[in-house]
DNA sequence: GTTAGCACTCTCACTTGGAGAGTGCTAAAA
DNA sequence: TTTTAGCACTCTCCAAGTGAGAGTGCTAAC
């Protein structure tokens, strides 16, 4: 009795899950009668869902009313009750069209991937940029742009491109630039941070030294902690949820999002989680995530295993749909981890 | 009587726009003799708030409440009575600081713009990226990134820097890519889009047309829209003001944000007004903007005259401190120019 | 032209009193 | 032993009512 739930114990408590994400309002055990057709009566119910209390699966806001689920009993549904759901063929279409149709851009894709989940599951959307673990140089260019400055442009192992502005002591003409990066470039491909720190060292050029002592930089810089753009989209729909008609916590929500630290926590935390290959459903701040209170966030990685990758994800109230928000990520991360790998080897 | 007000009437006008914007509430006439020690009674300054009233500068939420400033009132009080207000020297140096830190990138200072305007105005910030007004091509670099895919960077004049991806019909070793792009660059500097139509129709490598093709068709493009990241910030700030308590009001002003076609609206018209060459305050969506209804939005050129320009801005609710406001768009606006004229002539 | 005094109006916060929904418990039925 | 009908009980929600307080407009005196 402890441990386990009977069959029919189970069976209620994804009913009541189902309706309350439906409905956004306490159950209560007449209504999922009525609602179902369930050929027991409603005192049986209730007398399950006492059980369901008892192990904590559900709650109530007051003293009879109907039951809301607690994040244990989300938890529970999620891995024992939910089921491999997958989008409807048409639309998993429809999105694969959407990515066909868009320049064959990394950067048009990841937008695009935060667009598609905030529509599909009306949460919020998170993407990040691609994520190399031991980056190479492969190929750079220096650009002369206004006055001092000049942009320098390089192109990593696996695809990744990067620019940052540099500002010499003096003018350099264009001709001189081209020359320091051509005597860049040909020392080879897939350039590792040992060989580039070897040949600054060594360079005798003062402009070459000044490069790549900032793509060393960079380079270094980024192998600790996941930088980048984060794609955003879909802010407007988890605020309408009536969950955060209170406008104190309709505010704290939109801080999180504003603010990059936590997003970044959370991303990160998949990316380097080796062992989770799959979809990661973290519900009501589960672990140490105060902020998320009251939201739950589903994450994936993408990426093929050998070059870069990245997290995609979708945050919105813990009463979300746990089997269509799941699905959902799993579809868009598989078909850009797909995309990229073509991308790659044709 | 009609048209003029007294010296007194403007200056209860101005004390009452002042206690509103700071107290959110219908101020009264007795609040306003107490707060400010006038030296006239409370019944004087209400004869001269009902004359107020009548010339609709004010307005009363319901019989017998304080009274609110109009649309009008705001308008009349920008105009008339402000005066020319500045940040606060200590700021300023403060903000000139945070600049200088700053890499020397004009991404970067756009970024910090909106940083700093959010900041110091308790609004929402938008910053445009650069525009430019006739795009002539400087130079540009081919790199192979992954499998058929080229990245393609370019110097306008001006020093914008695009990038776009080509994918070509077959994959391209780096150093034919090289050639191409210096076959490109050799034709000399500031190449007009004539000039370039004519190179790609003479072009005889399938390559060096493709290349062409898309760098026409972006800089055509961008000649008629402006188009280019907007720069956002401080969206919390706006949202824990008491107009948007109630959530509908809030989410509404939120979808505003997150859609791009008005901001692209609001900012586009500012950058092409080519008169007003100072700061542009719309207060309550006047104009057609029915979007806006209770927001006021203060916008304002940065750039030098003859090269790149973009917009600078700040939205708020109606019930704000235009003249923080107004002083912190235009010391963004002039210091953005003058960071960027230096940036060229040096 | 200004001000004290006062009646009047309107909001806001609080209380009150059902109505209704839903429960837990008990005892009977299956 | 399990299920169900019945019922008393609890708690919320809504609507109406009430009084306090704030602020006004008006009038008459200064």
């Amino acid at each position: 009795m402890k441990g386990t739930l009977t069959e029919r114990q189970k069976f209620i408590l994804a009913l009541v899950v189902r309706e309350y994400v439906e409905t956004a309002e306490p159950v209560s055990s007449g209504r999922l009668v009525e609602q179902y057709r369930l050929d027991f009566s409603s005192a049986t119910v209730r007398n399950e869902m006492a059980v369901l209390t008892e192990h904590a699966y559900l709650q109530q806001p007051y003293t009879s009313a109907g039951r809301i689920p607690t994040r244990e009993g989300y938890r529970f549904f999620v891995q024992q009750l939910m089921g491999p759901a997958e989008l409807p063929t048409h639309v998993q279409q429809m999105i694969r069209h959407q990515f066909y149709q868009a320049r064959h851009d990394v950067d048009d894709w990841l937008s695009l991937s935060a667009s598609v989940l905030a529509n599909q599951t009306q949460g919020a959307s998170l993407v990040t940029a691609l994520h190399i673990d031991k980056a190479k140089l492969n190929h750079l260019a220096l650009l002369a742009t206004r006055g001092r400055q000049v942009l320098l442009v390089y192109v990593l192992e696996g695809g990744e491109v990067r620019q940052q502005t540099l500002v010499l002591d003096e003018q350099i003409p264009q001709r001189r630039l081209s020359a320091v990066a051509d005597a860049i470039n040909r020392q080879g491909e897939a350039k590792d941070v040992p060989s580039l720190r070897l040949m600054m060292e060594e360079a005798e050029d003062e402009v070459e030294r000044q490069v790549l002592s900032m793509i060393l930089a960079e380079i270094e810089d980024s192998e600790t902690i996941s930088t980048g753009t984060i794609y955003r989209d879909g802010l407007t729909n988890v605020l309408s949820e009536p969950e955060f008609a209170d406008p104190a916590v309709a505010q704290k929500t939109l801080r999180l999002f504003e603010d990059r630290s936590v997003l970044d926590d959370l991303l990160s935390k998949t990316i380097f989680e080796r062992d989770s290959n799959g979809v990661q459903v973290i519900i009501g701040g589960e672990g140490n995530w105060e902020e998320l209170q009251n939201c739950s966030v589903i994450l994936a990685r993408y990426g093929t295993e050998t070059h870069a990758m990245g997290a995609v994800g979708v945050i919105g109230p813990m009463r979300m749909s746990y089997s269509r928000s799941v699905s959902a990520v799993r579809f868009v991360s598989d078909l850009m981890s797909e995309l990229l790998a073509e991308s790659i080897s044709s």
